[in-house]
DNA sequence: AGCGACATGTAATACGTTACATGATTGG
DNA sequence: CCAATCATGTAACGTATTACATGTCGCT
């Protein structure tokens, strides 16, 4: 049921085409929610016989129509009773990447390390990404209307959870290296 | 294919039943993989048909019997050729407190601040929890054994996971009592 | 007498991912 | 001419969650 509530989330701060959504969750809102465009329309699809959600049949010239969908008052009940009465568990984590370092005595550094640097890479995108939104729309954050104090918390998270990753990466390279300048060839040389 | 994987890992340190792992998914490890025992069962079926893990019947007396799994040589390739070959990507967040604070302006912030402080408290325990298996089992990590040196690495992401979580849930604690002090009742007052 | 730990499992359902499908427009 | 963007969707599959089911032992 969660990702109906961040849709009706989305859906409470502006109306939304299920395109548009999807775009959403690449953007900010993905420092705290990710879906595919294929659950999206599914989801509208269920919202909308549950009257949470109007589609609004936007004609298009040059380009394909759309539906814009619309937060009913019954969606925006739905949303605070969400938030009122259930109990959000923290997500649960199944971060590949740490399966690999925790045997990563099982193959040759060399190749940790690059999948480090990849993940290092990645993780500095998007702090810098959520940099820039911070700096573009939430500067002097104490000056903002209401719900912009509200929606800038999340981002705050997104800043503070990418950098917790580079920071790590960077622990774990070093160590890695370490490791690596210790004992040359740990696989394939002598089992 | 993940859990398979996660599961060949921990699998890779030691010979453990399906019972055993399920708990180990509730210790250290869950700095890294969650999983129930059902999943657990399932996987460890397959993973048995593929020929990856060996069953050896333990007969007990006093309680039930149970299967130990050992990891076979087809297991650790299996493994080991995951890690040198799939690019792992980060785990999607979907974070319901999060989308809940987004859209905070729609309820009482009393309400809020209820979530965030027992999430923050959730975070505290398992930080707490991670510091203990710190302290116990890795006092100076140079020194330590090759394998441990790399399993400690995930221990260290669980650490500053759980801090960042502490840290932002204080941020974000003091931030909307802040908002609560300013207007007294956001909701039901005068809508 | 009832609960929690031990130990394994089935079944149903919900949720997420991947692949396939269509079709116009714009820009390289 | 090919790829990307806009825009919506179906179908199949894989993974995860929740509920149900069984049975002993030791503790309170």
């Amino acid at each position: 049921m969660a990702l109906a509530h961040a849709l009706l989330a989305l859906l409470a701060t502006d109306s939304f085409s299920g395109y548009d959504l999807a775009r959403e969750f690449e953007g900010t809102v993905g420092s705290f929610w990710k879906a595919t465009h294929q659950q999206i329309y599914r989801e509208l699809a269920q919202l909308e016989q549950k009257g949470a959600v109007q589609p609004e049949a936007i004609l298009q010239e040059g380009r394909p129509n759309k539906k814009l969908y619309h937060l009913t008052p019954t969606g925006r009940q739905l949303l605070a009773d969400w938030i009122a009465t259930s109990d959000s568990e923290p997500c649960p984590v199944r971060e590949a990447l740490l399966v690999k370092v925790f045997v990563g005595h099982l193959v040759p550094p060399a190749l940790l390390l690059v999948e480090l640097r990849r993940h290092r890479q990645l993780h500095q995108q998007r702090l810098e990404y959520y940099r820039e939104m911070e700096r573009s729309h939430f500067a002097d954050p104490a000056h903002l209307p209401l719900e912009d104090r509200y929606a800038y918390l999340p981002l705050r998270r997104g800043l503070t959870y990418e950098q917790g990753w580079v920071e790590w990466c960077d622990e774990a390279i070093a160590c890695i290296e370490t490791i690596d300048q210790e004992r040359p060839a740990p696989t394939g040389s002598s089992d």
